[in-house]
DNA sequence: ATTGTAATGTAATACTATTACATATGATCG
DNA sequence: CGATCATATGTAATAGTATTACATTACAAT
């Protein structure tokens, strides 16, 4: 019975990096932010972005070229989880959607096709910022 | 009444280029395709990409970096269209899943967000190249 | 102690996309 | 016709994203 390793020194500044922001960060948005801790390269945050992804913590948003913290406890089991991307406020809103995999399970089940990995994203307006301004 | 403009010369070639192709391309595997024909710069082939993208005669595969001409005539109405990308030999199938869309309006309507646009991207292993070699 | 594996550090390079500026082309209208 | 306006083009430079290659370190398991 093994445990999941611990994270080490990069990808926990890496994590921390994301999930302390509101928004998507870029890899060297990220290298950026964590130079005062001493990273120096791009393969640095890269490769930590990497072990984070295999693990469910971190997501990587295609249409942006950009990483967030996983929201949710659960994405080491579920795939073919969505992305809610706001134009205007930069937010990003992660959800399962069933009937989302369903259609896309169904569509694969017909044409033969094994899914190994799904990129769902949707850009629009957000609620928040689709309201009138208090 | 208007009638839709003739595609410009860049276009054309790049419209072409991408209809000739059985995989995605990317802008610069674009531009060297077009380097004999007096393309010199990633921008001729960008801006042309934009506009064929507008009509929807193009579309950009966001969990590639690459564009593939539109299979179907109906793309300029239909949004939320899906790819599915085979991992093994490039090919990209694009379809439109009735309940895939239903699933991410009803998202977006439960959560007042204005869906724009969005990016469905599978990816895995096609029939042709699942089958057991003839 | 040694060996094997994973993580790290660093430099260089490759790949993707945009900004800025100059020029040309073609339609429209006085 | 010539002025004007919008669109398309050409070119150079630069910004942003990601990978390859190679050297080193850390550490667990024999």
């Amino acid at each position: 019975m093994t445990v999941a390793a611990a994270l080490t020194k990069n990808q926990s500044l890496v994590l921390d990096t994301l999930a302390a922001s509101q928004t998507p960060l870029s890899a060297y948005a990220i290298l950026d932010a964590l130079r005062p801790e001493g990273l120096r390269a791009p393969l640095q945050v890269y490769r930590a972005l990497e072990k984070l992804q295999e693990r469910g913590l971190v997501h990587r948003i295609e249409s942006l070229n950009a990483f967030v913290a996983c929201g949710h406890p659960h994405c080491q089991e579920t795939e073919m989880i969505a992305f809610a991307i706001c134009e205007r406020c930069g937010a990003v809103d992660e959800f399962a959607e069933e009937k989302v995999v369903e259609g896309l399970s169904l569509w694969a089940e017909r044409h033969a096709f094994t899914i190994q990995k799904a990129a769902i994203e949707i850009r629009g307006i957000c609620s928040d910022c689709s309201r009138p301004a208090a």
